[in-house]
RNA sequence: GGCCGGUUCGUCUAUCGGCUAGGACAGCCCCCUUUCACGGGGCAAAGACGGGUUCGAUUCCCGUACCGGCUACCA
């Protein structure tokens, strides 16, 4: 019997989504299209201590903005529900309770500073970070070292405690990985980890194999830093009763730091000089701003190419695909298992690919606001249209439209004039002079007369079209930059052209 | 330190035992273009190391090295 696909998305809401995290979301979304399942998001919010003002909805406008769309979630409800592990819970403690009466659990009363100590007294060389196992819990106050009396009467105490995971003595506990196979973990080496917390929340390894298990999850894709806890999560199906209900695990290589090694970090990306977060995330205690893939100007088409291509690929040559083909060929089996460092180069160049790609009428709603932002307001939609078309290929990022369009709406606010000073001459400013009243006389106005014209009078002034068309261009546009300069004439029109013509002129 | 994972051009990657090791980004050169791009062509660039298994290993096994992750009442 084949159960219904069900993947979860699990963040914990403390800051802003990074690259790592979106790709974990659409590999969760693109396996749960293919299969006709559902796509979950659970917000793990189990650290109150955590809490992130904002950073919930920062995911979901995040979700939003990559075209991933969640079937069930604390925003678009679900049978499930809730779906915030805060709200759930009351739930979690019964199954921590349930699994120390079954003696797969302990209470343990040790305070913070017990630990902490017990953590100095047995660190060594050979043993920088002694852990809560089956030898130390041995030395610890808990309900395995006190007798029934002592914990009786410290829990009617109301004495703090948590329940921590007995981890058997030389066991092997393995499970089969969707992208790295066979993994085996030896218990002995498993430390006892928190299950419910003092304060009655469960950590994430109780929390995510309860929900798991009452959401029904069929797979669980995570990041291969939950590799090393999976033994936890693999043993507590077991003790809980669930085995056959288990998940199938897969867990997804890391984005590494495009330098040096190490996981791909926002402080990396603050210091390169690219966006590592989605989208921009203000963090509300300090104030400080982070940038984001959207504001730096990609297409969510491009963000969500780039970042399948990271550690996964259909095998052929293929590197463009849009949402749908993935969902069509996205394969668990064919995803990597080393880490990728990301390459911003490539990530632009992706961006660059789908502006090309997009017709100018589905980059408009891109490419309006970043002509706001020089106050360009644009009436005529055909014009428009037709500019994009003349100058997308030369966008990398969508505020290269700035650039490149700006001034076909607005006349340019600095001249380069000291490109062309150097070799400026009375007879290169006669022909400017002339070719103005050339231009205002004209009976037509396309691309192809404009040339004929120009390069007409160039050969009476007996000068090289070659070095007067530099100085139109920047007559023009400003700058040595944009499409061809006739095409640009032709589209500002007669008043315009002739106008800066007249305008650098006065500059020289 | 221990445990787990990983290791093909600078980077992302193809290869499911037959390889003259392919593609892409970045780099360099040429053509196109009297801006910049786009487009076209080309150059350079890789199997960590050592053992096996095999007619044959980048591909399978073992060891070593290196890299990474984890080692919290964080996820």
């Amino acid at each position: 019997m084949n159960k219904k696909v069900r993947v979860r998305f699990a963040p914990s809401p403390t800051g802003g989504l990074h690259l790592g995290g979106v790709r974990t979301v659409l590999f969760n979304y693109l396996f749960a299209k293919q299969q006709g399942g559902d796509f979950i998001v659970r917000i793990e919010d189990t650290d109150q201590t955590r809490f992130v003002e904002g950073a919930e909805a920062y995911i979901f406008n995040t979700l939003k903005w990559c075209g991933l769309h969640p079937d069930e979630s604390p925003l678009h409800g679900g049978p499930f529900a809730p779906y915030r592990q805060s709200e759930r819970k009351a739930a979690y403690r019964q199954y921590a309770e349930q699994l120390v009466n079954d003696g797969y659990a302990y209470y343990a009363f040790d305070t913070p500073e017990e630990l902490e100590q017990m953590r100095i007294n047995h660190k060594t060389a050979e043993n920088p970070s002694p852990q809560y196992n089956h030898l130390l819990r041995a030395h610890m106050r808990n309900s395995l070292t006190l007798s029934n009396e002592e914990v009786k009467d410290l829990l009617a105490a109301g004495t703090p405690y948590v329940i921590r995971i007995k981890m058997p003595l030389d066991e092997t506990v393995s499970f089969t990985d969707m992208i790295r196979g066979e993994v085996v973990f030896h218990t002995n080496q498993v430390d006892d980890k928190v299950l419910l917390k003092a304060d009655g929340m469960p950590t994430y390894h109780l929390a995510v194999v309860v929900d798991d298990y009452t959401m029904q999850i069929s797979h669980a894709f995570r990041g291969e830093e939950w590799l090393p806890s999976a033994p936890v999560h693999i043993l507590l199906w077991k003790y809980l009763g669930w085995e056959k209900d288990m998940p199938l695990w897969a867990h997804l290589p890391l984005i590494l730091k495009p330098d040096g090694n190490g996981k791909l970090s926002k402080r990396d990306g603050d210091r390169l000089g690219f966006p590592v977060f989605a989208m921009d995330w203000t963090d509300p205690k300090t104030g400080e701003k982070t940038i984001g893939f959207k504001e730096r100007g990609f297409l969510p088409q491009a963000f969500i190419n780039l970042l399948a291509l990271l550690g996964w690929n259909d095998g052929t040559d293929n590197e463009i695909f849009t949402l749908e083909e993935l969902v069509n060929k996205f394969s668990m089996d064919r995803v990597h298992k080393g880490g990728a460092k990301f390459d911003f180069e490539k990530a632009k160049w992706y961006n660059h690919e789908w502006i090309k790609r997009l017709s100018a009428k589905d980059l408009s709603s891109y490419v309006l606001p970043v002509l706001a932002e020089q106050n360009i307001v644009v009436n005529d939609e055909a014009l428009l249209l037709r500019v994009i078309d003349l100058v997308k290929e030369r966008c990398t990022l969508l505020p290269d439209f700035a650039q490149q369009a700006g001034f076909f709406f607005k006349e340019p606010v600095h001249f380069d004039t000291a490109s062309l000073q150097p070799k400026w001459d009375e007879k290169k400013n006669l022909f400017f002079v002339e070719l103005a009243m050339a231009l205002e006389l004209s009976k037509s106005w396309n691309a192809a007369d404009l040339e004929t014209t120009f390069k007409e009078l160039a050969a009476v002034h007996q000068l090289k079209p070659g070095e007067l068309m530099l100085p139109f261009r920047i007559m023009l546009v400003g700058g040595k930059f944009g499409p061809g300069v006739f095409d640009i004439a032709d589209i500002i029109g007669r008043d315009a052209t002739v106008a800066r013509i007249k305008h650098v002129l006065s500059l020289l």
